[in-house]
Parts: structure tokens; sequence; C-alpha cells
DNA sequence: CATATCTGTAAGTTTACACTTACGTAAGTA
DNA sequence: TACTTACGTAAGTGTAAACTTACAGATATG
């Protein structure tokens, strides 16, 4: 999750996995659609390869690249662990609240 | 959603944010459950802040500090677009399938 | 008021990262 | 074989970030 979360981290990145989300697209494709050189996109291309989030495949002279999205997987359960929490809190109060209109029913505020 | 990612990017910050998700907590008491110094964990506490990932609340000398849910929204969103596009994508074979197998009913294959 | 407690801020250092230009390499083509 | 295409890799540079120690400020307490 390390990788990933660096990876993710940068916008050029973000603004790749985007563009590959749907279609695979060769190296020199992706980095026509940004204002930096062309070797600073493979550079890109490395570090969300090593951190598992675009799949390349070599085809030719060219390597054709696309979003891989299990690699954000542990991210995703990362980040939901936290609305758990909130769930979780958000029961124990709606339980506390009924055992209170339980035992005495006045205290209709919000 | 650039800060909260750079923030998260960071494992110390991650801890944080884990170890005050369901309590507040001031930030001595935070600093004791890491090797690192504690101006470097209120170093990490401000970038948190700032990058809507917790709230503060002070209470006399001291400074609670509690994660903020709706800091990560955004990034749990973009997240969540590359699984709308994988489904989109596993809709659209199945719908496929259902017209090959209409015109003819052969390939049984996965 | 003097002092202790809890914490943020300043200054400086080391390491990591994004970028550039220049070069190397493997697959097609004349 | 020589050349072009489509790339990655190396080397160097500037900036950001994470850490340290030293210091400053605000709140309680005697």
């Amino acid at each position: 999750m390390e990788a990933a979360l660096k990876a993710m981290s940068d916008p050029t990145r973000r603004e790749i996995l985007q563009l590959v989300k749907n279609e695979e697209m060769p190296a020199g494709a992706i980095a026509s659609n940004f204002p930096v050189s062309r070797p600073a996109i493979s550079q890109h291309l490395a570090v969300l390869k090593s951190a598992g989030l675009i799949d390349e495949r070599r085809s030719g002279v060219k390597r054709l690249y696309r979003t891989r999205v299990e690699g954000m997987a542990e991210l995703k359960a990362f980040l939901e662990m936290f609305w758990d929490v909130r769930l979780k809190r958000l029961k124990a109060a709606i339980e506390a609240n009924i055992e209170k209109e339980e035992s005495c029913d006045d205290d209709v505020q919000n």
C-alpha cells in the first residue's frame, strides 16, 4: 500500500491512471497528453508499474499500459476501515438512544 | 485530494490516523507511541490537520486530535471511479455474451 | 508572581523525488 | 546491413520533505 499511495500522490501519475483506465495505450501516446518530456512519463510509468497500479504488455516495438485496479484494493480497504468506525459509532449512539427512550419517554430532541 | 494523499503517503501519519480514529488524544500521548521525537509528531499533526484529515480541539494546555473521515471522501470517490469502470466493462461483456447466445447457441467456454 | 507542563515553531541537515538532456537498446523496414 | 521507430536508462540538478536539537508561548499551580 505504501508504494501505491506514494505513486498516486503525484498528480501526473493520477492523470495517467485515469487516461488508461478504459483502454491500454502505448507509452508515447500517453506522453503526448502531458507537458513534460517523454522520459519523465517513462519514469512515471515505471513507478506506477512497480507499485502494481498498471499492467505492461509488449506488442512489437510498443509497450501498452493499462490501469490495474487490484493495485488499489488495499488502499481502498484502508479507507473503508475509517467509515466502519463511523458506522459503529452511529449504531452505538442509536442503541444508546433507544435504551434511553425505553427507560423514560422524554427527550425528543435530535 | 492532493494534500490528503501526500499526507497519507507517510507511514507514521497513517499510524497516527489509525491511533486516533476512535478517540481523541493529546499530542504528547500520540507522540509516546512512536520512536521519533515529539516535535516530529507535532509536525506530522500539522500536516494531517492542513490536509483536513484530523480535527484539533484545545482543552486547557492540551490539544486533542481525532481523525476526520470527511477528509478522505474525495480520495475514496477517486478510487471507486476505477471500480465503476470495471463494473461497466463486466456489464458490457455479459450483454455482448447474451447477444451472442441469442444469435447462435454454441460457445460455452469461459 | 514564579514555575512546571504541554505543545508549536525555527533552523539546519540529510534523503527522496520529479525533471531535464544525452545515450543505449530492441523490434521492425528499405 | 543500415536506418528508423519506440522505448527505457543514466547522470545531473533543484526542490520538497522528514528528522533532529534548541527555543518560544500559553495554560495551570504553588
